[in-house]
DNA sequence: CAGCAAGCGGAGGAGGGGTTCCGCTTTCCG
DNA sequence: CGGAAAGCGGAACCCCTCCTCCGCTTGCTG
């Protein structure tokens, strides 16, 4: 637990600064090329050496962790903002704009939304921002905004296709999320809604999928 | 070009048979574990060495394109049945529906999806198959059932983003691709469709968004 | 049946990741 | 100031995957 600042004993002021240094090197270096990105290029942004950054982090895994956690701030606030929105449809367009918006300039955004949601690993961002996402959600619903026969398991996946789909767009038409995400709202909104067929997912499966989708975004792609 | 029987000297007959044996099985791993599938495993379930492999397919990319090229009927023979359909709607209903169904079963599908429309390599599958999806996305709006603010490129970047969804919960819920299909189907309809913000990608765009899915696809994403 | 070209297999090369190791440097504290 | 402990760098290592090479085998043809 390298992150956490009150532990045995102080770093020294030089491993200190090349502590911060790596972090941000890792979350310019994922938001360019992904979690693919190696880790000697890493150091190299860094300044360091790669025995330096393994000194701090026993895997890379265990850094992306990190980066992940730094970066969670930013999806709390972002669900935050959806939540203190007065209208309720305008929230729930809210959060699933910031995602997107996020998914299509930063590609190391996956790897954080995959986490948040994360069965294994660190459970406090996704146990404290579920709640949230389930009142978000309701809430558009019971305003009558938002169709009634999804979960939050509908839209999860929902949001990694959509994700998924910016991403690739994001180089090429930064701003086409937009597009994509008015159309995917046309489909959520109640007014028109046609019967779903078939059961939603179950909360256990939605948690086997995401350990699924998590695995992938570790895996690189 | 290992797969036009009528170039060169015939195959001798153990030949012919081993590059049936590898091609079967490379379909097989394909669909089973992705483009990722490594060479190894593939010759190993064809009863051959990687040797032989290589003999016909000068690059795992290339058994990618005899494999892909040998499925394509797959995907031409879809085509024809939405663009078959009485119904204009249902036609397209049929199109969409086949396509995810296939990603929720089969992992080497996407490879397919991805060079059915790729801009570089075979052109063939591709320049046969866009007149036909643009007459049935038109017919569709032309009859009033598709919103028609849509175009072709919108269409195919939703469907990429539902084939990774579905791809994703195809291990656990195979029928969940339904479902999700309804939810984007309802933004795709006709009726009170919102207007889109922003412009829709231009041709040019599109056929770079295609490179750049196609690379991903082929580097196991 | 004999000769030989085509075909075969799988050990090992090449290259690209993540991880380790160890001799040198820097900081800190008495 | 001086010594010890913490930190540093990056070459080397390991492992995994695609691919090559070459001595042996097999099927075809006269």
């Amino acid at each position: 637990m390298p992150t956490s600042p009150s532990e045995t004993a102080p770093l020294r002021r030089d491993a200190q600064r090349n502590l911060e240094r790596i972090l941000d090197a890792a979350r310019d270096a994922f938001a360019e090329d992904g979690v693919e990105a190696g880790v000697d290029d890493i150091a190299r942004r860094a300044g360091v050496g790669v025995g330096t950054l393994y000194r701090r982090f026993p895997t890379k895994e265990a850094l992306i962790d990190a980066v992940v956690d730094r970066r969670a701030d930013e999806i709390a606030g972002l669900v935050a903002e959806a939540e203190a929105e007065d209208d309720p449809w305008e929230g729930f367009v809210l959060l699933l704009g910031g995602l997107l918006e996020r998914h299509a300039r930063d590609r190391g955004f996956k790897a954080l939304v995959a986490d948040r949601m994360a069965a294994t690993g660190r459970p406090s961002l996704r146990e404290r921002l579920r709640p949230q996402l389930v009142r978000i959600l309701t809430r558009a619903q019971d305003a009558g905004a938002l169709r009634d026969d999804i979960t939050v398991e509908d839209l999860t996946v929902q949001v990694w296709g959509a994700g998924r789909a910016v991403e690739i767009t994001g180089d090429i038409a930064p701003d086409y999320w937009r597009r994509h995400l008015a159309i995917l709202l046309d489909g959520l909104r109640a007014p028109r809604a046609t019967p779903l067929p078939g059961p939603p997912l179950t909360e256990t499966e939605g948690e086997a999928l995401t350990a699924a989708w998590t695995a992938a975004c570790r895996s690189g792609r």
